[in-house]
DNA sequence: CAGTTATATAACATGCATATTATATAACTG
DNA sequence: CAGTTATATAATATGCATGTTATATAACTG
């Protein structure tokens, strides 16, 4: 699977997705982040483990924790091939007969 | 299922990232997507399906042919999750205690 | 050391995603 | 109109993702 695929996949689920939302506040501990979800511990886990292997996520080795953090480097890589379909619809958003194609479709 | 379910759970299959990007070149039909893939048609077609319901493509009708091309307001909303994180990542990064528990972590 | 806490893993159920083949539909073309 | 082309849909197979419960492991705590 490549990388893209790992990240996108990652974020394509609504529970992983809130728990980066949470880890954008800062480091915590699966049991933190398990907290907020009607879901068991096991479950987190695997998801943490999806974060973990679609590089969106660190974590490190404290006592009987594994406090878990954002990845620096995260979305660096899902923006770059982002920008290759930015730049073109926003040239296509410029060029007259796209927008008049775009506009004949909507009628 | 969430407008960004959708759109990520798109973005995650290799096959439409592909179409997706010959996209970016330009509008194709079907047939055109389908050709450069050892894929079958009716595949192909799911794969649009998909994409159309994600809103990252539009579609018009011209006679038998039914072009693509990608939808302007597409990456907008991924953009805009992503923000959130990115705006927390760069903090992260140039904090010094997060800093140090990263290169803590890779020793 | 015994008990508890934090987390991971295994076994299992279930449903969804994706591909295939076969077929339907609708529009061109001679 | 008959045949072909462009695309969609149905039926079906299969595998992967995700959740659960039960259990293992490793580190704290008294």
């Amino acid at each position: 699977m490549s990388s893209l695929d790992a990240a996108f996949s990652a974020l394509a689920d609504p529970t992983r997705r809130a728990i980066l939302a949470r880890l954008a506040l800062g480091e915590a501990t699966v049991m933190e982040l398990a907290e907020p979800f009607e879901m068991t511990q096991p479950a987190i886990s695997r998801h943490l483990k999806v974060l973990e292997g679609a590089g969106l996520i660190l974590r490190r080795v404290e006592g009987t924790k594994r406090p878990c953090r954002l990845a620096p480097t995260a979305v660096a890589e899902i923006d770059q091939w982002l920008g290759m379909l930015r730049q073109t619809l926003s040239a296509n958003y410029n060029r007259l007969d796209d927008v008049l194609a775009a506009m004949r479709t909507e009628e």
